[in-house]
RNA sequence: CUCCCGGUAGCUCAGCUGGAUAGAGCAUCUGCCUUCUAAGCAGAGGGUCGCAGGUUCGAAUCCUGCCCGGGAGGCCA
């Protein structure tokens, strides 16, 4: 509909100025007195033009064809065009909505295979809520993505190596000792967190006394290094501990996160790189003379591609560095042939995007195939008070203590409900809140009450058919077919997240719409006597319900037919 | 010092690819339940869109400078 409305006035514009190539607007006004339709097309032209914008929008209405489902068309302000829908058309979207037709509302016209890539925080702790607002934006946004046609697989990297593997390992070992009863002192630079003493306890089940020390060690060493020595000397391969404890560590981020609606396609080892030797192939694949040998070190030119400094790839003790797996991972995504490559990072790791593309394109890869999307951070509020959480001590919350205190939908629900660059405070009050202040409550109670009336025709044997209810809606008050208008902007809303890759205009659109509803239900009885009257509005509501329940759908959050 | 994000009502935030009178929710105040869920609804007050310039018929929106808050600038990941 929009699409048709705008190549209309981009013909009849062209038929006044051919040269006309400005980019002007098709939108849904606000206020509906405003029309269904309206453009700011003849705006935009006598911008170029140096002509009246008024007189503008006269010839070209009066140069429009094929706009037959119009009913008028008016010049308005300061020379907007607006165009009012016959009454018909405005009520044909409805109609598919309640029968629960949602197809082609959103469709990409060449659908896509994308890779999209999230949360990937290191199994070396638990999700806090932080990785919790990425893995709801994420696990959304490819259910968008999927709405639109495309096929989409989501992918998690596990930082299954390294010196925090090893770190972690350690930390474990170190608790195992303390739960044979020995004293220990914990280095500076461990995990201190509690959830090391549930690995220490598994590990010193699975590996039956291996990895307790013996009565007379010394356990007094003050840093990791000292540690990681006495451990390889004492120990044949002592990263056999470390790749277990990481193992079940991944297991739990895994648990928190499906019960979390958020469900991986691929859990992606960054060890599998070193055993297929990805590493070095891919530096080989970088252009000959942008790797270079100084210092003792192996580096990268990215400053060739714009970046601040170059970057090391395999460190004088010969270990790559983290950025030399993260190439020869990315390699591995172009590799597997996907039309679009989406990483969903924390915003702290913008500074890491430079280096990244320079290194894509260093490979001979399409940097626009790869695009980045940054999510800020994730601040708790109880009681009025910041929670606070600090990436020292290891005081993060949790996302599970997080669901365990507001509910899953709740919790998903506000970290959709802000764009993904402002900083979000998440109010724990409110989300434990089962009233309207609560958004998400006051959404699932709208269709709650949807269905509730659906259970009183049953009850009270009144006879009611949806599709010849369809046909009654122009019996609606002119306040209630407002309500018509804000249904119809659904798919509007739709392609705005979708272009945008965001969800928050969604959430602010089902309160609103259920918002509407509430105040629709609450103004008279639904069902009533005026049999034709109230078969309209029963069948405006099930349309409400059918978008709230699509709506949902998307978010991944639960929307219940009865609370 | 450089880079990124934010600054809109008392609070939390939409609006930012330039458009019509700057919008919600919370909080405050006033009303509404014998009848489909009051887990709700109706109404009222509340604004220097951080500041200063600039571009434009038109700026919260674009450009420049500055101020404030948060984050990033490892041979950590």
């Amino acid at each position: 509909m929009k699409d048709e409305i705008f190549n209309s006035l981009q013909k009849a514009s062209l038929k006044i100025s051919p040269e006309f190539a400005g980019s002007f607007q098709v939108t849904k006004p606000q206020d509906s007195q405003h029309g269904d339709w309206s453009s700011n097309i003849a705006l935009i032209m006598a911008k170029e033009m140096k002509k009246n914008p008024r007189e503008l929008a006269v010839e070209i209405i009066s140069a429009l064809e094929g706009l037959d489902y119009s009913e008028k068309i008016e010049v308005a302000g300061a020379g907007f065009i607006n165009i009012y829908l016959k009454e018909d058309l405005f009520f044909s979207q409805i109609r598919n909505y309640a029968l629960g037709d949602f197809k082609g509302l959103l469709q990409e016209k060449e659908p896509k295979k994308i890779l999209l890539e999230y949360v990937s925080s290191n199994p070396t702790g638990p999700i806090h809520v932080g990785h919790g607002r990425s893995a709801a934006f994420g696990s959304a946004l490819a259910n968008l993505l999927k709405v639109a046609g495309n096929k989409v697989t989501q992918e998690y990297y596990v930082n299954d190596r390294g010196l925090q593997a090893k770190t972690l390992g350690l930390s474990v070992f170190i608790r195992m000792q303390e739960l044979d009863n020995k004293k220990i002192v914990l280095p500076e630079d461990c995990y201190a967190g509690e959830y090391i003493k549930d690995l220490a306890t598994k590990a010193k089940k699975h590996f039956k006394g291996k990895y307790l020390v013996k009565k007379d060690d010394n356990l007094f060493f003050e840093t990791l290094n000292e540690w990681f020595e006495y451990v390889d000397a004492t120990y044949e391969n002592f990263l056999e501990l470390a790749n277990y404890v990481i193992e079940l560590q991944t297991e739990e981020i895994k648990k928190d996160l499906e019960v979390f609606q958020v469900k991986y396609d691929n859990w992606f080892n960054e060890s599998s790189l070193y055993e297929k030797d990805l590493i070095q192939k891919s530096i080989k694949n970088l252009k000959n003379n942008e790797v270079e040998k100084k210092d003792g070190a192996l580096w990268f030119k990215s400053t060739n591609y714009g970046d601040e400094k170059d970057r090391v790839l395999i460190r004088d003790n010969e270990e790559p560095t983290y950025f030399a797996s993260d190439i020869a991972y990315h390699k591995d995504k172009y590799d597997r042939d996907f039309d679009e490559i989406i990483n969903i990072w924390g915003a702290d790791h913008h500074g890491y995007i430079p280096r990244v593309k320079a290194s894509i394109e260093s490979l001979g890869l399409d940097a626009k195939k790869l695009k980045t999307l940054l999510i800020q951070f994730v601040s708790l509020k109880e009681k009025g008070q910041k929670v606070q959480m600090s990436t020292r001590s290891g005081e993060f919350v949790e996302l599970s203590d997080l669901v365990d205190e507001v509910g899953i939908d709740s919790a998903r629900y506000y970290f959709l409900a802000r764009k993904p660059e402002q900083a979000l405070e998440f109010d724990i009050d409110l989300a434990k809140k089962t009233n309207k202040d609560n958004h998400v409550y006051y959404i699932q109670y709208a269709h709650a009450r949807i269905c509730s009336i659906k259970k009183e025709l049953k009850k009270r044997k009144i006879d009611f058919n949806l599709k010849e209810s369809l046909e009654k809606l122009s019996l609606l008050k002119e306040t209630e077919k407002e309500i018509i208008s804000l249904v119809n902007g659904y798919p509007e809303i739709l392609e705005q997240c979708y272009k945008n890759n965001e969800l928050h205009p969604l959430c602010f659109y089902l309160r609103d719409l259920s918002s509407k509803f509430h105040s629709f239900y609450n103004a008279e009885k639904i069902i009533s006597d005026n049999k034709d009257y109230s078969d309209a509005k029963i069948a405006l509501s099930i349309a409400i319900k059918e978008i709230i329940n699509n709506g949902l759908n998307i978010l991944g959050i639960g929307c219940p037919e009865k609370m």
